[in-house]
RNA sequence: GGGCGGGUAGCUCAGCGGGAGAGCAUCGGCCUUACAAGCCGAGGGUCACAGGUUCAAUCCCUGUUCCGCCUACCA
């Protein structure tokens, strides 16, 4: 092979478009109900077709992939169904600005041109995502592509939708809803973001109707007072426990409000009197219902003071209240202020203050569907994994309102209802309707309101595959196997889907979830584009290698925890990835005309490296199909990490370099056999986590063919278990260790000469010496290995060092200063004196020795000889040393 | 207010009843023909605090404290 065609560092840039298009190009993501193998399938969360690419969905993606790439090498007939939600609100606004910018605005091109607009955008913007998602090396099958709004999905919609109301768990109503006012829209409870604003609270004075003095009440928005048609104390309070009047007046606009009693009013908070303005307050709606009070809403769509509002009429909500209390102090009724922290509503697309409003919208009994869905966790059905968030499904489902669907916007699905002109009665249909379905009327008008995006998100994992058709697809893919996602859309989506799932396919939609957490910044914070802490996913990839960026998150997505992510981790793993190019490199280097298919099987080989490697390699491919299939994702990466770098290259690699730099042929031919098969099985194991690099060194290597993403996942195999190899491999490795430790603390320059002389007590200690004498000459630099008959004089002027039972002597006369050598010696004696305490503690106390288990006691015990043995050999080494010195 | 999670080496985090671990950073030595994006060696922690259970606790229980997150109708 030409050294040169393979540079010494690896270059993602030159590699990963290739393959990529590789992969595509061969079919190689496509799924086929036809093809063999247990299903495997995957439906992506849909990112939004306004998105890019960020940190969530780069994790998330991964762990899509790594799944889908480790269950299709294993054989499963895989599908992972690639797709986007058309977002309503978020697009809907993008458009609008661009629309702005062109001095114009949605009102302006009416609803079917701006329609269109959103169309066009998407077209030429929308789904950038998905090829993001490609640069990930996302391996969806991209031929299968959904979106939200498409027509299959959309069918699905109405289905559903008409489903529902048809079965009573869709109804029309006026309640309060959480209005935004910028995006003149209602919203669902969930879509609405809490947070705590340094406000006050004001004392009003609200005059009695007859006679004299006042009821203080307090509140945190006087604006509302105008739509106020209570107030209330609670029928306890001694307060009030007389009261003779009935009625109060609401100062400004002197309308006559009555005084009710109601347990919910808190008599120690505030004035322990509260003004009552159902059309502007959740609460204050559920009072106003029970007392069957009147409901005036004060406030247009824009969160302007409608016409209701008397002489505020026009003005904005935040100025209204200004000039309310300067009126109410014109008027003597303001009492006073007092600073107060509350929390407040704010829209989660666009930040602004939301509006409680009374208003006619579409709602989802959501009761029903929710019991089943709550039961489909406690029977299993459904695994969620970490199971800690079961505890928060649960909650949630049994403490959810009703779903708010409707929206009064253009962008998403229109709702499938038509009211009649003439009787006024509503039509819900799956096609447009020629008739009023009771008066028979012509005069239908579709309702103009859009469903919320997540109700047509609740329908991907059958809407997808293509429900309400008899698709093939369900039976083979549906339920799916798993879902991944982040925590924050446990409730907005997987509940959902759960929901519609078991109601609409009798099914539960996928086996396990698995929540993964959120990726946030070095200090913790969650990234946001306000605080400048984003830590962009394409420079990542751009700088590191996506091999390196994607290895990254695995290693760093523990169960249960946030992932903090920082540049300095990922170049660590990029060094990781060059690892492994650069052991595949000398790899080929060495293999140019070794052919693997005259090549002995690589468990024949009778060296002791070889067997190890193929031993070690063989138990941690067990190591990671297990964390894989529990979705340890950090282990599985942990371990290969460890092996491939610090067992693989650090050990083995160095090992088998005699052999392979050497003259006999058939040693070398065995030895390339074991190389290639355990490089190749690193490879393999790797591939989910860094499918580009591994593919690259795949076509590179000899005995492989075709693509490593289709090559089968590599499998635990009892002819290359050997314990007993592993047993001597540590124990020379100890010794190594040992010897090496000698070497660089003493300072002793690599290019010196040593010789080391070993005392080993057991007879199989002295073989395995004997028979790995050159392994340990070759790792450590010595000129000999002395393996030392028992009673043999000890060598004079020699560094010391006791491994287990097995002393270690290098003699060091005139290399080295002894004072040195005592110094670490001291050292050693330290640490092994605590160990002692400890250990001798415990073998001390008799209650340990009558009730810990057998075997642990066993344990102790061993180490106790151990630990003592070794400090007698370091204290009589610490003498001899002080006598060489004199 | 309720719920959940967390405080382990300088930093970021694994581990979670019987030997305190990794990566990065630090210190010492090496351009050894795969790799300086590397190799060899080393130092560093009363596992937040206080009790309890246990022969044994970083790990289990209770309390305290600090920090996150979710959720909620005290105006």
């Amino acid at each position: 092979m030409n050294i040169d065609a393979l540079p010494k560092g690896y270059e993602p840039s030159l590699v990963e478009e290739k393959w990529y298009r590789f992969w595509e190009d061969n079919h190689l993501f496509r799924a086929e109900v036809e093809n063999p193998g247990e299903a495997y399938s995957i439906v992506i969360p849909p990112p939004n077709v306004t998105g890019t690419l960020h940190m969530g969905h780069a994790l998330n993606n991964t762990l899509q992939d790594i799944l889908v790439r480790f269950k299709r090498m294993q054989g499963y007939n895989v599908l992972w169904m690639p797709g986007m939600d058309h977002a309503g609100i978020a697009t809907q606004n993008v458009v609008e600005r661009q629309l702005a910018s062109e001095g114009t605005d949605r009102h302006a091109l009416g609803r079917e041109r701006f329609i269109e607009r959103v169309w066009e955008w998407r077209k030429k913007y929308g789904g950038i995502i998905l090829n993001q998602l490609k640069r990930l090396g996302a391996s969806c099958d991209w031929s299968r592509t959904r979106f939200t709004m498409d027509e299959g999905l959309s069918k699905a919609v109405k289905e559903v939708f008409v489903t529902l109301y048809e079965q009573g768990l869709i109804y029309r109503g006026d309640y309060i809803i959480n209005w935004c006012p910028r995006c003149q829209t209602a919203l669902a409870d969930l879509e609405v973001e809490h947070e705590t604003i340094e406000g006050a609270l004001y004392y009003i004075n609200y005059p009695y109707a007859n006679g004299g003095g006042s009821l203080t009440v307090a509140t945190t928005r006087p604006e509302t007072l105008l739509g106020d048609t209570a107030v209330a104390v609670n029928p306890k309070d001694p307060r009030h426990k007389n009261l003779a009047e009935t009625h109060v007046l609401l100062p400004l606009l002197k309308r006559k409000l009555p005084i009710i009693f109601d347990e919910y009013v808190d008599i120690e908070f505030g004035a322990g009197a509260l003004k009552i303005t159902p059309a502007h307050d959740f609460n204050d709606f559920e009072i106003g219902l029970k007392h069957k009070l009147d409901m005036i809403r004060v406030m247009d769509d824009q969160g302007r003071m409608s016409e209701q509002a008397g002489k505020y009429a026009g003005q904005d909500r935040f100025e209204c209240r200004t000039n309310i209390l300067e009126d109410l102090k014109k008027e003597n009724l303001f009492k006073k202020k007092e600073a107060y922290n509350h929390n407040v509503g704010h829209c989660y697309r666009c930040k602004t203050m939301i509006e409680p409003i009374l208003s006619k919208q579409w709602f989802v009994k959501v009761a029903p569907l929710a019991e089943e869905a709550s039961q489909a966790v406690i029977q299993g059905k459904t695994k969620i994994i970490p199971a800690v968030w079961e505890k928060s499904y649960f909650e949630w489902m049994n403490n959810i309102r009703d779903w708010c669907i409707s929206r009064q916007i253009w962008w998403g699905h229109r709702i499938p209802a038509w009211y009649c002109d003439e009787c006024h009665e509503i039509t819900v249909a799956r096609t447009t309707p020629e008739e009023c379905t009771k008066c028979g009327g012509h005069r239908l008008r579709q309702e103009t309101d859009v469903l919320d995006t997540w109700f047509s998100s609740a329908l991907w994992p059958f809407s997808t595959m293509g429900w309400p058709d008899q698709a093939p697809e369900l039976n083979r893919y549906y339920p799916t196997s798993t879902l991944v996602t982040g925590f924050d859309i446990l409730f907005f989506w997987v509940a959902r889907m759960m929901m519609m799932g078991l109601h609409f396919m009798g099914d539960v939609p996928f086996k396990d979830v698995y929540i993964h957490a959120l990726v946030r910044d070095e200090e913790g914070q969650k990234m946001s584009k306000s605080k400048g802490n984003v830590i962009d996913p394409l420079v990542m990839m751009e700088q590191f290698g996506t091999d390196a960026f994607r290895f990254t998150l695995a290693a760093l997505a523990a169960q249960g925890r946030d992932v903090r992510l920082s540049e300095k981790r990922v170049e660590g793993y990029r060094n990781f990835v060059n690892k492994i190019w650069n052991a595949s490199r000398l790899t080929m280097m060495n293999v140019v005309d070794f052919d693997p298919a005259t090549a002995p099987p690589p468990e024949e080989s009778g060296l002791l490296a070889d067997q190890w490697i193929l031993s070690r390699v063989n138990r941690v491919t067990q190591e990671v199909i297990n964390s894989l299939n529990e979705y340890r994702f950090n282990e599985a990466a942990g371990a290969i990490y460890q092996f491939a770098w610090h067992e693989f290259c650090d050990w083995y690699i160095e090992m088998i370099k005699p052999v392979l730099y050497g003259e006999d042929e058939r040693a070398k031919n065995q030895t390339r056999a074991v190389l290639t098969h355990t490089l190749r099985n690193i490879l393999k194991l790797l591939h989910p986590f860094m499918p580009f690099v591994t593919e690259e060194i795949w076509h590179k290597l000899p005995g492989t063919q075709g693509s490593i993403m289709i090559s089968s996942y590599p499998t635990f195999e009892a002819r290359f278990d050997r314990p007993e190899a592993d047993t001597t491999m540590t124990f020379i490795m100890g010794i190594i260790g040992g010897i090496r430790n000698i070497r660089g603390e003493m300072n002793v320059s690599p290019g010196a000469v040593i010789t080391a002389h070993v005392m080993a007590p057991k007879d199989a200690q002295k073989m395995a010496l004997n028979l790995n004498s050159s392994l340990v000459k070759l790792l450590t630099k010595a000129e000999e290995l002395v393996v030392m008959a028992e009673g043999e004089v000890k060598p004079d002027a020699s560094a010391t060092a006791v491994f287990e039972d097995v002393e270690i002597f290098v003699p060091l006369k005139g290399l080295i200063d002894f004072a040195d050598e005592i110094a670490r010696l001291t050292k050693e004696q330290t640490k092994l004196e605590k160990e002692i305490s400890v250990t001798s503690r415990k073998l001390a106390n008799e209650d340990f020795l009558a009730k810990a288990p057998r075997d642990v006691v066993a344990k102790e015990k061993e180490k106790m000889t151990i630990l003592s043995g070794k400090m007698d050999k370091v204290k009589q080494n610490v003498i001899r040393v002080k006598q060489i010195m004199g």
